[in-house]
DNA sequence: CAGTATCCGCACGGATACTG
DNA sequence: CAGTATCCGTGCGGATACTG
């Protein structure tokens, strides 16, 4: 079946999804790279980030922190004693996210007008 | 008025708000960085930019470039001409977040395993 | 071509009460 | 302490029809 017409667009223009699509996915959420970024300078208690994070609430912070696990961003570690003790850190891809964590920092410092 | 106590938490711990949270407020939006990221590479018309991206209509295609515009990360150029040409390109400030998108975009193709 | 104007639906954030 | 369970309200994305 020869091609009857061979004009307008070339081959397509390669319509690859763009790269970033997949850390939208991931990033998506209100408080994630929030989250993410306190856990980049350091190891968190579930109370601890509670704290650090303005106003959400244990039920929101719950569904982040689960989602990020899937995600494979984040490790959640449970210390059996009681009273419970659980701790949230990055995992080994959580980490290599840290420089754009860093990045988003500055230049939200320099250009984000917190309005 | 002396303190009577002085025990429990030092200072406060600096309670100051995690400089991502700007960075969050604008980059927040489905579609946002996509659309920054390809605005990074080039200045797009209206119609380009509808392709390139999946499956957005027209509508919030739009809302998310006034909001963009509003957040100073966008210019949006009118030639006076008909039928209409309109074009999108990123301000300086938007400029200065394409290191950030770039790496976005290598991180994603590493990592995330677009599901 | 590049929009606006509506309307709709639901996923997601938020609050509260309860629990191992 | 670190969660679940539940319900609620709404903001945002999505679709369709119309327009300069």
């Amino acid at each position: 079946m020869a091609r009857t017409q061979f004009q307008g667009e070339p081959p397509e223009e390669q319509i690859e999804v763009c790269p970033v699509t997949g850390t939208q996915n991931i990033i998506a959420g209100k408080w994630k790279i929030i989250i993410l970024w306190h856990l980049g300078k350091q190891t968190r208690r579930f109370g601890e980030l509670q704290k650090l994070v303005p106003g959400i609430s244990k039920g929101i912070l719950t569904r982040q922190l689960r989602e990020l696990e899937k995600d494979q961003m984040v490790v959640r570690k449970v210390y059996p004693e009681v009273p419970p003790k659980v701790e949230y850190s990055l995992t080994d891809v959580g980490i290599s996210f840290i420089p754009i964590l860093e990045s988003m920092g500055e230049w939200g410092k320099k250009y984000a007008t917190n309005k």
